[in-house]
DNA sequence: AACATTTTGCAACATAGTTGCAATAGTGTA
DNA sequence: TACACTATTGCAACTATGTTGCAAAATGTT
């Protein structure tokens, strides 16, 4: 995982340091979407809050991680796939959110489907979010 | 209009006050939809921030305006159409908003696409928010 | 190891949104 | 219309979220 996150790091041109690897590392650990808040909670004491915003404003510059649209307004992030990178993203996935765990997933394999647009409207990106029920709670309960 | 705001109150058993008068009007005034900070500079100085945003939300829980999520995560509300009750809104219609001029429109005509979930996977609620250019400023540039 | 360049932490600030409570305004009834 | 009851509002204080400038520390390069 170290060399991964190291690996990574070395492909988008950025320094190795302490706080990215950490925080890099957050994603890997968790398989779903976080919030500024979780990453906080997860590096603890170890780095200031605004070295938190500003890694991850770093990571979205350069095609690491996404931001996704919730409609309850939170800011979300999650790792990108190797096709994006640096001010180019091709994230048109479905994102879902779970009404249960509350947890938000990246379904890489559902692509946003297009839609007729009425005339004058010219669309350069969709965003889609599904909420509902996750296969983990559906499983479960 | 002012006839058209008190039946709108009327029905939806609120009482009739200044400030909700004041804030339907602006979304009646406006095509488009509208950010806390848009009704504020809409009503001046004559209402506290804190009552706009009670009355935003019981226009919400009343179905006579619903939210709008948006990529870069501002809380914008928008009026429903006839078809929105109390607890119960369908405004199941794409939003659009313009990265030129910035507003963000309902598409009433438009309905959001159903798509097709991973197995185990059980969707509730579908928000689509299409980027691009407006047709106003497509016709003016 | 020494240097130039990035990155970080701190402090201060800005904006957005929430809560409790007392004062006020609206509604229905007599 | 006047009264009483209830709902709404304004204020103050607070929490949460995000930004900026600058000096100190860490990183990468020679
Ligand atoms: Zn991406
Ligand atoms: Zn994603
Ligand atoms: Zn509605
Ligand atoms: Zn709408």
């Amino acid at each position: 995982m170290e060399q991964k996150i190291i690996d990574l790091l070395k492909r988008s041109s950025l320094s190795i340091t302490d706080s990215r690897k950490k925080i890099l590392e957050s994603f890997f650990q968790e398989n779903s979407a976080l919030a500024h808040a979780d990453i906080e909670d997860y590096v603890g004491e170890d780095f200031d809050r605004v070295t938190i915003y500003r890694t991850l404003q770093t990571f979205v510059d350069k095609g690491i991680i996404h931001t996704i649209p919730t409609p309850d307004n939170a800011v979300l992030y999650a790792l990108c796939k190797d096709s994006c990178s640096a001010g180019h993203h091709h994230d048109n996935h479905v994102h879902f959110i779970c009404d249960n765990c509350n947890k938000t997933f990246c379904l890489e394999h559902v692509v946003v489907p297009t839609v007729h647009m009425p005339v004058g409207f010219a669309a350069s990106q969709i965003d889609m979010v599904v909420s509902g029920i996750c296969n983990y709670c559906n499983a479960t309960t």
